[in-house]
DNA sequence: ATAAATCAAGACAGATTGGTCTTCTTCTTG
DNA sequence: CAAGAAGAAGACCAATCTGTCTTGATTTAT
C-alpha cells in the first residue's frame, strides 16, 4: 500500500534479478524467497511452505502482505521485470555511440544476461508457458514487460531513420526472444551472438548502410 | 510393451497435436487426454483426476500403463513431439523446389500452425520453462526435439551449398524459437512471416544469392 | 465353458496444498 | 514506561495431490 519508500535505496543495484538484491524487510524477504523459488523450481510447484522456510518469515507475514499466492506471483514478476528491465536499459544507456550501435549492443547485454549461472530464462515467457491458456493476469503482466521492450526498441530506430520502425522493433524482439529460449534450452550463451548477426543482417538490409561490424571490440 | 500395431493406421493424420488423434484404446485415451490438459493448463497444475476424467478411464488403468505422473509426462511430450515433427516435416515435404524455398517455406507451416485456434505455443518449449531447473528426463526430451529440427536444417543448407551450415541451422532455430514464442504471447501469427523475412535476410546475406521473394504466392 | 486378462468405479491412505487463526515475543513510537 | 504494531511459531482446516488396492463387470483366449 503505502510502501513507497523502498524505490530509494533500490536503484542502484547491477544485478539483473530482484532475487538477488538484498532483502531487509520482511516483505522483501518473501518476495526474494518466492522470486528465487519461482523462478528455478515454476510457480505451481512451488509451494507456498518452502517460500517461507527459504525466507525465514511466518505464514501469517506472508498472508499480511500479500491476499493469496496469486497475487505474490503478479507481485514477484512485477518486481522481476522492473528489475530486469533497469538493469538491462541500464546498460544499453552506458553505450555511447549512434542508435544502431546501441541497437546491436543489445545482444551483447543478452549474451552477459545468458552467461550469467544462475540464468533461468525469462520470467515473463516461463510464466506464460506455464499457464497459458486463459489466465489474463499472467499475460497481461507479459505483455507490459515486451511492451517496454518493444518501444524502446521502437525509439532506436526512429532515430536511425528507418522506414518502418515497427516492423524492425518485431523483427529485433523476435530475435530476442529466439535468444532467450535457445540460450535457456542449451545453456549455451553464444546464441546471442547468432540473434546479433541477424539483427546486423536485418538493419543492413533496411538501412542501407553495412552494418556495424563490431571491429576490434570484444 | 508389446504395443507395436499402433503406428499401422496412425501415421497418415493431418494433425500437429497427439491429442487431437482418434483414440481407441484405454493408453490412447489417457495420452490423449493427458496431452490435451498438460498442454493447456501446465503439467504440475494438471492432477491426475482430471486426466481420468477427461478420459472416461479408471484410476488403476492408468497405472497399469504408466509407472507414474513424471513417466506419464514423458510419454505424452515423446507422442506429441513425433505427432508435430511427422506433420511439419510432412508438410515441407509436400514444397517442390530448390532447398532455399523449402527452407524458406519453414515459416509458411509454422504460421499454419500459430494460426490454429487451439495452439498453445510449444510443448518443449512450455516444458523446459515449467520444470526448468535440474529435471533430466525434460531437458533431453527437448534437446532431442530440437536436434531433429537443426538436422533436417542443415541438410537443406548443405543442399543450397552454403559455406557454414551449422550456423545458418543455429540462425534458423533462433528464428522458428522467436516466432513461436511471440506468436504465442500475442496470439499473432504474422510473426512468422517477420521470422521469414530475417530467414530471407540471412540466406541472401551467406548464398549471394537475392532470396526467394516468394512473387505472387499468398 | 472356463480361465485369464482388462477395465470401470471408487474407497482408501499418507502427504501436501493454500489459507486462517491463536499465542507469545520483539520492536518501535509516543 | 506504556501502547500498539509486526512478526515468529505453529496448530489447525478443508481440499487436493499421487498412488494403492478391492470389487465386480466385461471381454478374450484356450
Amino acid at each position: 500500500m503505502d510502501d513507497g519508500l523502498n524505490d530509494i535505496c533500490l536503484r542502484d543495484t547491477s544485478g539483473w534479478s530482484f532475487a538477488a538484491l538484498p532483502a531487509t524487510s520482511a516483505r522483501d524477504k518473501i518476495m526474494s524467497a518466492a522470486s528465487h523459488l519461482f523462478c528455478n523450481h515454476g510457480f505451481a510447484a512451488t509451494g507456498i511452505d518452502s517460500i517461507l522456510s527459504r525466507a525465514g518469515t511466518a505464514k501469517a507475514t506472508l498472508y499480511n502482505h500479500f491476499r493469496s499466492k496469486e497475487d505474490l506471483i503478479s507481485a514477484v514478476l512485477e518486481a522481476e521485470g522492473e528489475t530486469w528491465r533497469s538493469w538491462f536499459f541500464g546498460r544499453l544507456a552506458e553505450i555511447d555511440g549512434p542508435a544502431q550501435t546501441r541497437l546491436l549492443a543489445v545482444f551483447d547485454v543478452l549474451e552477459e544476461w545468458f552467461s550469467d549461472p544462475g540464468f533461468y530464462g525469462c520470467p515473463f515467457i516461463n510464466a506464460v508457458a506455464e499457464f497459458d491458456t486463459g489466465n489474463d493476469a499472467v499475460r497481461r503482466a507479459a505483455d507490459l514487460h515486451k511492451e517496454y521492450l518493444l518501444t524502446w526498441l521502437k525509439a532506436q530506430a526512429m532515430e536511425m531513420k528507418i522506414p518502418d520502425v515497427t516492423e524492425t522493433a518485431r523483427s529485433l524482439a523476435v530475435l530476442v526472444d529466439g535468444a532467450i529460449v535457445a540460450a535457456q534450452h542449451s545453456r549455451d550463451p553464444s546464441f546471442a551472438r547468432t540473434a546479433r548477426r541477424l539483427a546486423e543482417c536485418h538493419l543492413a538490409s533496411v538501412h542501407g548502410k553495412t552494418g556495424d561490424s563490431r571491429d576490434g571490440q570484444r
